[in-house]
RNA sequence: UCCCCGAUAGCUCAAUGGUAGAGCGAGCGGCUGUUAACCGCUAGGUUCCUGGUUCGAGUCCAGGUCGGGGAGCCA
């Protein structure tokens, strides 16, 4: 140790308990503690899991940039990157704004998600994946939502909707039995100070086999429970999307265990999953091969689908969904030029490890945070 | 962005509209084979900001900022 604390009295970090809300507001001396010490080391076991998990069956880590020009999934908000003098805008004749002009010659933005780039590299080298940080521009003040966060996105060739739920189902598994091995130390921390039970929990998962099933059979569980008097804020209703308090009743109070939500109404999911035949699984209307997994204690945790592979559904869809089409070119080629069934999830690395060891905010599993007026350190 | 709650000493929190306190921490001294120990003394405050009501505001009102919980968006 060098030096000495130049003036105790102002020195926040004391031998004394303090909240994490204090802690995030001297991010700067926060890894100094016991708890953030043992975060810090869980979030690098398990992205050397991670990597391993991949390594070990032939995938290849994909590097997807992180500026991009494309608004790919029309997911959400995006960072805009530019070098233009925002005090003097280059105009266009009409009055807008005169991106051509910009650095890239066209708008860019912080990637929202790596899917799209890595289906290419998929089509080539068929197991790959990402992990890397991704930015959402939302307003979301939430303790499961950041900014600048990190994402898996697996894509596998010569898949369907079933492999990708096993894919996903031993890689949580891997995941924790990994980290339950190399860490029992700060495990037992976790389970004895952040979350009573963590333990038996994880080992529960570890243990249980996912339980898969249709979306349209989980609406059916919830109506049913609710005609046994479950209590929902939310109605439940074919052809809308499940809300958190809907997730959580299938995994935490039915079937208390993880949950793969699978075949989900088209009318709520991305254009580029891959559309499934009228009437799968006892649909009323058209379903895509969509699907969540659901965990206790947190909800969903990963969302994944087959990719729609044939051109001329993949084009109805960005029609159906009013997106324009000129801007998906390179993603359309690769379904012109020869392609195979392929599938894929998302999962946000921040909430595997909120998962992992029972942490409640978000913001206090990753280093600095970056959140609606929250980047200081 | 919406709903609810909050902001007072370094930290965690008290304070019927009437002199701002405690515990912990810190400094000094004492005691003690201590393990987040004990005793005494001392220092430490623009009560988040702006405005308003009032003889008088930490307290009531309005607006704002920031934080927490929940929701939406989603990962």
């Amino acid at each position: 140790m060098v030096g000495w604390v130049e003036d105790p009295e102002t020195y926040p970090i004391q031998p004394k308990a303090h909240s994490l809300e204090f802690l995030r507001e001297v991010a700067h001396l926060r890894p100094r503690t016991n708890v953030i010490g043992a975060c810090t080391r869980v979030r690098h076991t398990l992205a050397m899991a991670i990597h391993r998990f991949f390594h070990e069956r032939g995938f290849v880590w994909v590097n997807t940039p992180i500026i991009t020009a494309s608004d790919a999934e029309g997911a959400g908000e995006l960072f805009r990157v530019s070098t233009l003098d925002l005090a003097n805008l280059p105009r266009t004749p009409d009055g807008k704004v005169d991106f051509s002009q910009d650095f890239f010659g066209k708008e860019a933005f912080l990637t929202v998600s790596g899917q799209l780039n890595v289906e290419t590299y998929c089509q080539a080298l068929s197991k790959v994946y990402t992990f890397g940080p991704t930015f959402r521009a939302e307003n979301s003040n939430t303790s499961r939502h950041l900014a600048e966060f990190w994402m898996i996105e697996p894509e596998i060739a010569f898949a369907d909707l079933h492999d990708d739920a096993t894919l996903a189902e031993e890689f949580i598994k891997f995941l924790i039995d990994d980290l339950l091995t190399r860490r029992p130390d700060d495990m037992a921390f976790f389970d004895q100070r952040i979350e009573k039970g963590l333990l038996e929990r994880l080992r529960h998962v570890l243990e249980t086999p996912f339980r898969r099933l249709p979306y349209t059979e989980g609406v059916a569980i919830l109506r049913e429970a609710q005609g046994k008097g479950a209590k929902f804020e939310f109605p439940v209703e074919w052809g809308k999307d499940l809300q958190s308090e809907h997730e959580r009743y299938l995994t935490e109070q039915h079937f208390r265990q993880p949950v793969v939500l699978m075949n989900y109404p088209k009318q709520i999911k991305a254009f580029y999953m891959r559309l499934n035949d009228s009437g799968t699984d006892g649909a009323p209307g058209d379903t895509v091969a969509a699907m969540d997994v659901l965990v206790p204690g947190i909800g969903e945790i990963i969302g994944g689908s087959q990719r729609e592979e044939r051109l001329d559904v993949l084009d109805r869809r960005i029609d159906e969904m009013g997106l324009h089409k000129p801007d998906y070119w390179w993603y359309r080629d690769l379904r012109r030029y020869g392609t195979v069934p392929h599938a894929g999830f998302g999962l946000g690395f921040e909430r595997l490890i909120l998962f992992c060891t029972g942490m409640q905010n978000i913001r206090d599993v990753i280093p600095f945070p970056r959140a609606p007026k929250q980047a200081e350190f």
